[in-house]
Formats: structure tokens, C-alpha cells, sequence
DNA sequence: AGTGGCCATAAGAAAATCGGATAGCCAGAT
DNA sequence: ATCTGGCTATCCGATTTTCTTATGGCCACT
């Protein structure tokens, strides 16, 4: 009997289906499957009536899921009861991150964390906010980090990481009407302007500024390809408006330049959220600490930051 | 974490040494060494205090222990609730037989258990009296057969399983002072005697009766090896003393003959043995049962027997 | 100093696991 | 009736993990 084929036998029960829970436990359908059938095999038992809609667990599966369980928290309670022990921080953190984060700030925390915190074990995934808030929901993410706008339910809490501009960017050699404050968006012309699709959170935000400050739009493209889109910008007329945080790289020089979006400017929030009910492990908090510290210097650098 | 690391990292710590647990789980002393040491690792911690003695748990290991033997013990709740609920008897089977039923008996019980009982794993390991008590004290096997003048402890029950007659054994063409009973012993000469080492138990029984009953032996050789005993019998003036059951294959002819002791006859009670506190699984019944009913057959067989 | 018991480590062999692909099955839609 | 989509079982090659054997270091005891 091993503790894998216990929480795989009861995820798929909980699921009520194989599929479903593939995504719930990091496995294939054929793992699951072959695991669930080895202890079958085993003790001779059906645990669940297959369908062509899912599983159904028999009553045997019931009487057994309920002794799994068990078992299943008291390997829990054992594993935490090591790590409190533990003098070093260890364990697993699984982080979201929107693409805004990951293409500056990701590499240098994962440099001081690796450093700092050699034997946590780490995965970050790239997302965009919908999805990362069902992820954290679902609790296969320590926490994620998405912009203030969009909407959380209860069992969600959220904490403000930092505040920072939308930039206009585009090639390096346009000239673009700046004030001290940076670019004014409707002096620009003509403007054409790359977005995320519809699907994204920000798509909607650019919208609605674009709208409200009379910014004329002459051409409009949809890429949902954060490198895509930054090499459309760099070799042609094609401008995008992208996060402070995101441009940074090219604030050394380079092929493109940026501005934040001035009079009015356009600002937005980032936050961590994580569920409610489970605190952050210790690791997961020393990770969080690390991505605060250096969104903070990254804000900071941002030229118009000071204002 | 595993279940397996659990019970190698408590095993360990209950005989406070690697090497000492290496016996009570199948395992090598490597493996113990790395799963332990995987724990550790994996978790930031110490377990135990090595020293050229064996081990000793820190404070740590104290605390993980009290929560792993929680663990395991739901596990094995889980285990059995899953084969309680089997509708085929399922299980793994360990038994312990001393040499003389592994030679006839065995196989027939082998075959019947194999396919009555296809799900049921089955460990067979033939010792010597002593060491099957101490196996079955020990918990590593669910019974073990024995003959009935061994000491039992409080720890232990027996079940006489039946009587059988010890026989003489020697080559075929020789002639011997046969009654209806079998054969004096006394008059058998020259006598020379193959017999086990002094530390087998049946040693002690057969040197009593020879000298409670004037045989007179002329040579004696020890051998502790049962297909060395049975060659040397079969191609040579020397004899041996062997229980009925385990003399089986040569009643049909062949190489040897066989005939009980007579005058008078020496008789040995066979006992099943098994720890008062955990009663036989039920694959282990099983087996019991079908062993019990082969041998009966077997005791029948022998043609002297029905007197 | 020598010896024996004990644990850690290395490397090769063996075994379990994983992941992709495929086939079968069933229900509901066309 | 046929088709389609969703679901599970199974096969197979590749990878990873686990186990074993052998070896070396350490300490205590002689």
C-alpha cells in the first residue's frame, strides 16, 4: 500500500471521475487509472462502478475512502510536524504570476530565493489572472499575484503589493510627444495599437481609458503573445501600452523606448491573493517577502516613479 | 513522503540501529541508510544521532516518531478494512515448516493453496524449531510448524496437527529384522547411525531412545544437511531416523526403505505455532487448513500407520 | 595498533512509474 | 442508423526511482 495510490484513489473519488482528476493531483489519466486498478488487483475489490460519464465508488470504495482519508491526514499532520521541526526552511511553494512579473522581477528573486532558500523546492507558473485565481482557489497555488481590478469571492484574501504605471511603448526611434509627466496618449498619431485579446483583464482597462481621454485609435491588433508583441513594437510603428515593471529591460536602452501614460495616468495595482482558510507556509512567505522587496526597487527604479 | 520511508525510519528507531532493522523489514542496511537519510534531507532535519553503536533519536526523530506510527497505523486499519471487504481471501502468507514437511507435504500444499487461493501471495521458509519459534515470536511469520516437544512461552499458542512415527532409513537391498510393527532398532547391526547436529532438537530424542533401549551403535555421523542425509543413506551400510511423512517419497520404491521404529515405537506430535495476540489472517487459515488436511492424508498414507 | 561492529556513499542493476498513443465503450446528437 | 464526444483501460518505450553489492570511514573495545 503506498500513500500515492491512497490520495490518488481519493481524489478520483472526490472528483467522482478519472479525468477530472488529473488536474486535481499532478498525474496522466493512465496513472490514475493503473494505480486505482492495482489496489483492486490486489485486495481483490471493485472500488468504483465505471461509466462512460465517470465513476461511481461501490460500497466497498465508500468504506474505503473513508479510512484513506484518515490515513491521508495523518501523513499530513506527520510531514508538517517535520517541517515546524525543521531549523531550516524547506518544503514545496507553488506561486502564480502574471506575465507582467515574470519577464523582470521573476529572475532576480528567483536568484536571492535559490540562494537564500536552497532547499525549498519551487514552481512558478505563468498565467493570466482568471486563471490564476481559480488555481489559488483550488489550492494548487500557494498564492498568485494578479492586478487589483479584478474580482475575488470569500474565500480569497488579498494583500497590495505596489502601484504602477501603464507605458506607452514603441520603438526606440519615434519621437514621441513627452511632458515631464511622460506621453500624452492622444498626441500620439497615428496611433496603432497592439492589445491582448478580449479574454484578458487588462484589454478591457486600455479600452476604457483609449475611450475617455479621446485617444483615436487608427489601427488595432490582437496578440496574446507577450514576445510577439515586443518584437512587433520593436520593429515597426505598432505601439502597446504595457506595465512599468515590464519594460524595465528596455529603460537601459535598446530597441524600444517607454513611457508612462500621462495626463491623466493610468495605474494599476498588483496583488498577492491567497485563500483564506490556509495560511502561507513558512517558505511560501519567505518567497512572498522576496517578490514585495523586489517590486519594490523595480517601482523605485521606474524614472517616473518619484513623482 | 512514503509509507515505506515510514516504516524503515520506525523500524530503525524501535531497534536503534540500522543493521538490527535490517532483518525485521526485508531490507539491506543501504536502504535503510537512504531512505532515512532521504527524510532528513528532504525535510532539514536530524533524526538520529549516529554513533559507531547504532543510533539514537534526537528530539526530532522522538516527536516524528510518535506522528509515523500514527500513520502507519492507519494505513494498516486501511489495509484491512480493504481485505475484510474482499470477497476473494487476498493477503501474504508467511509460514515457517521445519525440513520435514518441505519434503512431501509441501508441494502438494503448494499446489492445492496456489490454485484455490490464486490471490494470496505466499512466503515459505524452511528452519529448524528454534529459529521458526523465534520467527513467529518476533511477528515475521503468521505460524510456523514445529515438533511438539519444543518450550513454548506465554507469548505462543500450539495446535497438535498429529502424530507421526519416527522411521528407520536405510538402502533398499538390505535386510532387516522386520515385525508387523516395523523394525527393532536393537537388532539392527552394525548400526551406524546418521543423526543432526547436536543443535537440532530431534537430536536429543533420538539419543534417548537409543540408550533407553540398548541399541547399540557402532559409527555416528553428524550431518546438518537433509539431501546429504538421504544420499548417503541411499548409496551406503549407514542409516538414519526420519519422520514418517518425510520418508513418503520412498515408500514407492527407489533407492531406500523404510520402516518404523518398532519395540518400542518413537513417536512425534506435530504443533502449529502461532502468537496468542493476533489470530491467523484469514489467507493464513487458509493455508493452516489445507496443510492440516495433507498431512492427515499423508499420516494414513504410511502403511503402518493405521495400527 | 589492531579488530570488529556500525553507518555512509558510489555505482550498476532491477523495478516501478510516467506519459503519450490507442482502443473500446456508452450516451446523446445528427 | 450512424456519428461524435467524453470517458476509461491498456500497451509500450523512456525515464526515474529504488534496491543491491561493494567499499570506505569512524569509533569503541581489545
Amino acid at each position: 500500500m503506498k500513500l500515492q495510490q491512497l490520495r490518488y484513489f481519493v481524489t478520483v473519488y472526490e472528483q467522482g471521475s478519472f479525468s477530472a482528476a488529473v488536474d486535481k493531483v499532478h498525474a496522466t489519466q493512465s496513472g490514475l487509472s493503473m494505480h486505482v486498478s492495482q489496489i483492486e488487483k490486489r485486495y481483490g475489490v471493485t472500488l468504483f462502478e465505471r461509466s462512460s460519464s465517470g465513476v461511481t465508488p461501490t460500497e466497498v470504495g465508500r468504506a474505503f475512502y473513508k479510512e484513506a482519508v484518515k490515513v491521508l491526514a495523518a501523513a499530513r499532520i506527520a510531514e508538517e510536524r517535520l517541517q515546524s521541526l525543521s531549523k531550516t526552511v524547506v518544503g514545496h511553494v507553488h506561486v502564480g504570476l502574471m506575465p507582467t512579473f515574470t519577464r523582470a522581477v521573476l529572475t532576480a528573486v528567483l536568484k536571492r530565493f535559490g540562494t537564500e532558500y536552497p532547499e525549498v523546492r519551487l514552481s512558478v507558473s505563468e498565467s493570466y489572472s482568471g486563471n490564476l485565481l481559480q488555481e489559488v482557489r483550488e489550492g494548487r497555488l500557494d498564492f498568485g499575484v494578479v492586478p487589483a481590478f479584478v474580482e475575488l469571492d470569500e474565500a480569497l484574501i488579498s494583500k497590495r503589493m505596489g502601484t504602477d504605471h501603464e507605458c506607452l511603448v514603441c520603438r526606440s526611434d519615434r519621437e514621441l510627444p513627452l511632458t515631464k509627466d511622460g506621453v500624452l496618449l492622444r498626441d500620439v498619431s497615428p496611433l496603432k495599437l497592439v492589445l491582448p485579446g478580449p479574454g484578458n483583464a487588462r484589454r478591457r482597462r486600455i479600452e476604457n481609458y483609449i475611450t475617455a481621454n479621446q485617444v483615436q485609435v487608427t489601427d488595432l491588433m490582437e496578440l496574446d503573445t507577450m514576445h510577439g508583441t515586443l518584437d512587433m513594437v520593436a520593429n515597426s510603428d505598432w505601439v502597446t501600452i504595457l506595465s512599468g515593471i515590464m519594460c524595465l529591460p528596455d529603460l537601459k536602452g535598446g530597441p524600444r523606448q517607454v513611457a508612462p501614460l500621462a495626463d491623466p495616468p493610468l495605474m494599476v495595482d498588483y496583488m498577492r491573493i491567497e485563500t483564506r482558510k490556509r495560511p502561507l507556509s513558512e517558505a511560501a512567505q519567505a518567497f512572498a517577502d522576496i517578490l514585495q522587496e523586489e517590486l519594490n526597487s523595480s517601482l523605485e527604479i521606474e524614472p517616473f516613479s518619484r513623482r
